[in-house]
RNA sequence: GGCGGUGUAGCUCAGCUGGUUAGAGCAGCGGAAUCAUAAUCCGCGUGUCGGGGGUUCGAAUCCCUCCACCGCCA
């Protein structure tokens, strides 16, 4: 049967617009949703919104707006941003923290840890005019300044409950080093293991009601609220209605969780959540991945800096002439850059992306050819010659990259068989053979292997240009037939003599005035 | 300060456990073609593989050292 798949992207905190990097995971997310569905895959994946926490109480605040008022308005902005990149529908569900199965979820893992907590005093910084506390590491003792306003801050004492992760350092560390939780790109792993040289430190995991009035209540202790990040984790489990749903066992105990985050919370992911986890007699993730950041031009994206890139604009602006806009926003981020590294964003390189790779590579690639079937095949489907030498390793190719999720190489792969089909068109010059009226048969085979090669290019497009895909399908004439991943090896595939449909031009790109 | 990483063509980078003339994409230069969105295709790279030293028959690839940059931790 299917094999289960479960995919997650962190939730996203809403003190904040959405911005590329948010994008970024969940497209990669959403393009191994993609690549699993169509291979056949049993996917559950998981994004959501990450909404409690002082942050989020004070940038309610200063919308005039209740905690719970401003969360709604910003977990629709997500929804939004999703919709637009084509990723709605995709994702299983959709979870914010608070919602109440995740409550819930919440407070019974509390009541089972409970026995386990230490009451204890938590010293932390605290920036009176901001309202921010910082952990005793973030700050430089030696000129104590609050990392939003530089004002000073001082050190607070409050009484909490802590969670001891010490005595599970050396459990954790051998789960890592027999990858039974994996941890990639190997660099994040060395980061990781290398935290694990030393003594952890205990986490946390309540705050005073009295300073931090937003979250979720600890059922033993009134005074008390959850901590942001205890309670954010813990949605990877209420997703799959933890403990008695047989989602949980068939997704997490079965399947193994998939965590795609982005390489700044690798610390909550690779040593607290597991360790929260087998507190509850759970097993740890099976993979972790933490990608790199997207620096605009040479410069970090920062507030401060003003340059944050919101997918919306580019989408909705930059490309607003494309049909296929989000097709084109999502094929730069996945193929830009080796997952797992930063990289850098900018309009000049997206429209390289657009105009060589895209314009001009593969749309050109598609609709000269359904130009030529539509003249010299009487828009019939041609029966296919033999394959083209890139074909027949695709399918391996893609499967390898996809399997270590290096999106680059797999479509540097599919584009590599754009170019090769490109320059078969060159070397057999259909337009030629079209006069010689003795070449008839060449004529349709070499557009048959043409129309074949571009089935197989759409096919596996999918998970990365689900729009551009289905175009490309639909101008084969394929219409509403599926596809999927097995099909990239058959050869021929495509019923001679079917119409195909009306060619359209992909990426129309403005004309150059120079 | 501790740990780890990086430094290869103008740019971004591949080069695994050492072995024929060090590669790709992009940019640049020259040419061909006209089916196609003036889109494509072909040809062209003498690079001190950061510096120095060492191991080896042989090193970009191993070891030492120095320099520069980066990450994580403290």
């Amino acid at each position: 049967m299917a094999d289960p798949v479960y995919l997650t992207t962190p939730l996203y905190y809403v003190n904040a617009a959405p911005h590329i990097g948010h994008s970024y995971t969940t497209v990669a997310a959403d393009c191994l949703a993609r690549y699993h569905r169509l291979r056949g895959d049993d996917v559950f994946f998981l994004t959501g919104t990450d909404e409690h926490g002082e942050k989020i109480a004070q940038a309610a605040a200063v919308a005039g707006l209740s905690p719970k008022a401003f969360a709604d308005r910003a977990a629709a902005t997500f929804h939004a941003l999703w919709k637009q990149l084509g990723i709605e529908g995709s994702y299983t569900r959709f979870i914010r923290t608070t919602d109440p199965d995740h409550e819930a979820t919440v407070k019974t893992v509390l009541q089972r840890l409970k026995p386990l907590l230490r009451q204890g005093t938590y010293r932390f910084w605290y920036c009176v005019p901001c309202e921010t506390s910082f952990g005793l590491s973030e700050i430089d003792a030696a000129r104590p300044a609050c990392l939003n306003c530089q004002r000073p801050v001082s050190q607070v004492e409050e009484e909490d409950y802590f969670l001891e992760l010490e005595p599970h350092r050396a459990w954790l560390r051998d789960v890592i080093e027999r990858e039974q939780m994996r941890i990639w790109p190997v660099e994040r792993r060395n980061e990781v293991l290398g935290m694990l040289a030393q003594p952890l430190p205990e986490l946390c995991i309540t705050r005073p009601r009295s300073r931090v009035p937003w979250g979720i209540d600890v059922p033993f202790s009134p005074d008390h609220v959850t901590y942001v990040w205890f309670d954010a984790l813990l949605n990877y489990i209420t997703a799959l209605g933890w403990p008695d749903d047989p989602r949980f066992a068939r997704y997490w105990q079965e399947a193994g969780a998939v965590h795609l985050i982005g390489k700044d919370i690798i610390r909550h992911h690779a040593l607290y959540w597991p360790i929260i986890l087998r507190a509850l007699e759970l097993k740890p993730p099976a993979l972790i991945f933490a990608h790199g950041w997207w620096k605009i031009g040479e410069q970090k994206m920062s507030k401060s800096l003003g340059n944050i890139v919101d997918p919306t604009v580019v989408v909705g602006q930059l490309l607003k002439e494309q049909p296929f806009a989000a097709d084109i926003y999502r094929y730069f981020l996945l193929r830009e850059v080796p997952f797992g590294q930063d990289g850098a964003f900018s309009e000049e390189a997206l429209m390289k992306r657009l105009q060589d790779d895209l314009a001009n590579d593969l749309g050109n690639l598609v609709n000269r050819t359904l130009s030529m079937i539509q003249r010299y095949c009487h828009a019939q489907t041609p029966r296919a010659g033999d394959a083209i030498s890139g074909v027949s390793g695709l399918s391996a190719e893609i499967a390898s990259a996809m399997e270590r999720l290096e999106f680059s190489a797999a479509l540097e792969a599919i584009m590599r068989l754009v170019t090769q089909a490109n320059q078969y068109i060159e070397q057999t010059a259909p337009w030629k053979l079209a006069k010689q009226p003795g070449e008839a048969k060449t004529l349709q085979a070499v557009l048959g292997t043409l129309a074949e090669v571009i089935r197989i290019v759409a096919i596996a497009l999918e998970p990365f240009m689900p729009r551009v895909s289905a175009s490309i399908w639909a101008q084969l004439g394929l219409g509403d037939a599926p596809r999927r991943l097995s099909d990239l090896s058959r050869w021929p595939a495509l019923t001679a003599g079917a119409p195909i449909g009306t060619p359209q031009i992909l990426f129309p790109l403005p004309r150059t005035n120079a």
